[in-house]
DNA sequence: TTGCGTGCAAAGGTTTTGCATGGCA
DNA sequence: TGCCATGCAAAACCTTTGCACGCAA
């Protein structure tokens, strides 16, 4: 999206890399912090929320805010065969209120909820930033 | 929803005075803490942390979570008309990213969806407890 | 009296910022 | 050299928890 000059730091091409390699994995800035740090060449936190946020801006890579007390997932989705295949619209989240647990889902369906709101409320959904509230399926069950 | 006995205090009485004078409104904790402390009858934002929590539970009041670093924000849906009249199934909200003005829908692809996620990924939707994230038609415009 | 509710203080968690240092171009 | 990136420490922020006290039933 925006293009800000940025230099080719180490960190940054060893970043790229490991969202590269956990394409279609979430990941938390702890993951790939501690990730580094058992690999020897330890990334500093900031440095990690610095880049991803500008990797966020570039296109390079979704985020997905969850809760205030939960750390947010990032997924790496440029070049991404099923992304590109299905457009960056099929991927979703529905989180369950009962036991907390995050479930990452991709769907087709998503994307004709946001045609439907496009077309019928005239509004532009993001399905990135959305999340479903309900039971799963064991919560289901136990209530 | 949960049948949690409650005690009818003081500070629970009043925050439901509130919550049901602002309905439509969206508020945050901080909101109506300073809001009580004009008044000159404070309640601890801890007790309001505490209360909503338990209303969401109860499910006279929807919360809207934002951003890791923005507070949450609660509305009043108990006895809602709009509710009442549509079903429960049908009503949902959207978010503008942009400006943040929230969208009140009623629409039958909401219970689509429900059905779906059900169906295809046995995941039981709350769809009162939902906010689909986007930008609203002047803002879409805007960009 | 019993047990939940209250609210202060402190902790817990994530994210951002200040600032001195280091590295890219 | 000039400027951006890094990363530690600390702050900022929302939210939750511990605990003693108070109040509803």
């Amino acid at each position: 999206m925006n293009s800000k000059s940025t230099y080719k730091t180490k960190q940054r091409e060893e970043l790229i890399g490991y969202m590269e390699k956990h394409r279609g994995v979430h990941v938390t800035v702890q993951e790939i912090c501690d990730y580094f740090h058992r690999k020897g060449n330890s990334i500093g936190m900031t440095t990690v929320y610095r880049q991803l946020e500008r990797m966020v801006d570039e296109g390079l890579v979704n985020k997905y805010i969850i809760d205030a007390n939960t750390p947010a997932c990032f997924e790496y989705i440029a070049d991404d065969k099923d992304h590109e295949e299905h457009g960056h619209d099929t991927c979703f989240h529905c989180k369950c209120e009962s036991c907390g647990k995050l479930i990452h889902l991709h769907c087709d369906e998503m994307e004709k909820i946001k045609s439907h709101l496009l077309e019928s409320h005239e509004f532009t959904l993001d399905p990135k930033r959305t999340v479903f509230y309900g039971l799963c399926k064991e919560c289901a069950k136990a209530v």
